[in-house]
DNA sequence: ATGTCTGCAAATCCTTTGCATTTTA
DNA sequence: TAAAATGCAAAGGATTTGCAGACAT
């Protein structure tokens, strides 16, 4: 548990520099946020929030608390927010140094992720109708080889 | 109102295009059903149901058959759904020619269309991955001038 | 100490479902 | 006239809001 950065791990690492943003924005540092910060930057795919309240023990913390954070998160830009074709948004942290997109597979939804972004171009075009603070949603949805 | 396509304008082509899909997938021509067409193919920007239920004239039909067919007419091919940030689906003809997406002001909501694509690259890497039937969802959000 | 965060309950919003009735083919 | 579509009412799922008590600063 060393404070020196070459002795900690990725997760260590991603912690902390998401608990330093929360204390820039002057969120209070409390037990259920701390907790839904771990949980985040262990993720290797992005969860509703149901799924992230059960993964942090659904009695330890109230669901409504795990939806007030994420969207204080999602507005400090800690965490996306992805609309899906079922009506409910899966959650993850942003992580600034790499921009991927997902498949999702529309039966078992196992999502993987596709590291590559071709939608540049278009934010061009976005920006030079005058639109700014530009984000975009891409997810790609599929029926995966076991589903089939 | 000629039979003669040569004669017709675009909306009503289009209509007369959705309308025979429409009989071809044995659905059956209703009132409602047409007025939706009707509506569909004028449309400049994609609506949630609601707003589609509204310009109908509420009275007219209900807004559950609005989403029934917008749901069977999904399933035909012949209306496109797109997920947003607030939750709700947005729809629009499936103007099966020409692939765009949309850049949405997250304030006044209003919408414009892209008319480029770049996500055959994502696609590919989806389907090296083992899924098949693949879409995707792809919308820009941003701010538009008059609402900055 | 004071303003923020939490939990609980209840409300809200969008969408879907069940069932009796009407309509299309 | 049989199967499918509609309308109405009611249920459902995801998310938000109100408020009193608990907690971080």
């Amino acid at each position: 548990m060393g404070h020196d950065p070459r002795l900690m791990s990725t997760s260590e690492h991603k912690f902390d520099s998401a608990l330093s943003s929360l204390k820039k924005e002057r969120f209070r540092i409390t037990e259920p946020r701390k907790a839904l910060l771990r949980l985040l930057v262990e993720l290797s795919k992005p969860l509703s929030a149901e799924e992230i309240h059960e993964r942090l023990g659904s009695e330890s913390f109230d669901l409504v608390t795990v939806y007030r954070n994420l969207e204080a998160f999602e507005n400090a830009g800690i965490v996306n927010r992805m609309p899906t074709e079922s009506g409910k948004s899966l959650f993850e942290l942003n992580a600034e140094q790499h921009h991927y997109h997902h498949i999702i597979c529309r039966k078992c939804h196992r999502t993987e992720k596709l590291d590559s972004c071709e939608v540049v171009k278009l934010e061009k075009l976005a920006s030079d109708l005058g639109y700014s603070e530009i984000t975009h949603v891409l997810e790609l949805y599929g029926v995966c080889e076991t589903c089939r």
